[in-house]
DNA sequence: GTGGTCTAGACCACA
DNA sequence: GTGGTCTAGACCACT
């Protein structure tokens, strides 16, 4: 994973963290990587893997047992509606800045119908 | 304007400027406020204020003149081509991220259709 | 049982058997369960159960003799006793919270007169 | 201040700000010591001391200007509103764990009124 | 072995 | 000067 200087590392491995849990890749009651294995995978300090985890747990996405490890919640439909929810606040922050540059919903919509594929591949 | 807490406010300000001048609220080789007028205008410090124009001035948004202030970039075509980088990049981060939640080209199009307009207003 | 994530599991199961022992519900020289037992009853890692019994002897709560089992302490005043400390701890911690909240102890009463019996079901 | 060795010293001092807070020793809008302010008062290391506003942040009891300092959140209701709500936690706690033990409302009120005057000054 | 807390000290961005 | 982030390394409590 290369890391973007501009942005905090721990915000990049929580949205990583966070894509990963709403498409599914990781399940609901699933143990999360301990906070050390978190901190090689991810090759940043066990104190930045530990707030990580903390972060998370504060939004709902995780929660920890003492001496256990950290583990995905389990609300079934927190997944599909946490997807609905990042994807709504996406959309509404680009809609958003697109009419702020004065672009219609119907241009908006066909530059992307026109964007080059291979650019976001 | 309201100044939101999480981004440094000079970014915010240039944010404004920038999109006025795409609005064509301002236009090439217009004067701008001075520093002291901008802090006034923005209610920012004045460092701030220096720091806003700097910033432009680095990506070629405006020049200054000694003495006489700043003004914005005299270059007939870059309103148009600024709109559309910025709208490109844009369109790109929005993309990208919408497919990292498993949302599929066709998918984004009709939750822009769908979306409320109201909610945008 | 269902366990709070924050405070250890040995703990909330110590406060459990002492509110059994206070409430007369477990008796002095009565056999405690084995260690496999209280594991199996408190859905605990064994370890977990062994810790509750170590604890709770260096207390003076309870004993072991070996290869019979670990037994409530048979001193007659004690459950009496233990009810009284237990109450007091409560009672001045309360108190001490409370005032540090700034409320006096008349207006402490009357908030416990008012408080809904239904809350405490 | 002394610290209780079983309580994490953050949230130690985290209780005695919120106190002076729901106290009225510090106002809303009141700007709070800067974090390294904070690390001498309380004698811990300012990633401590940053630790604490984040929290308090969090639980939306102050927050913070890049560069200017943190606050306490201008809210005028919030203050008495606090102080209430802690004080129907400890209550709610306080009187569960009290009819755990088998004391009647009555009793509790009666131990209220006996408690010595001396112990909690 | 797991997470939780704390210290020490560093560098950076912001106003 | 302010807060924000990060590393390094330590000790502790819990399972």
């Amino acid at each position: 994973m290369d890391y973007n200087v501009e942005i905090p590392i721990y915000m990049q491995v929580i949205r990583d963290l966070k894509k990963r849990i709403v498409r599914r890749q990781l399940h609901p009651g699933e143990k999360l990587p301990s906070n050390r294995e978190l901190a090689v995978l991810y090759k940043v300090n066990p104190n930045t893997a530990a707030r990580i985890y903390k972060e998370m747990e504060a939004e709902g996405y995780c929660y920890t047992k003492r001496g256990l490890g950290t583990f995905i919640t389990e609300d079934e439909k927190m997944q599909e509606e946490l997807r609905k929810e990042m994807a709504d606040a996406l959309l509404s922050g680009f809609l958003k800045e697109m009419q702020d540059l004065g672009f219609s919903r119907k241009e908006i919509i066909s530059k992307i119908e026109e964007f080059d594929e291979e650019e976001t591949a």
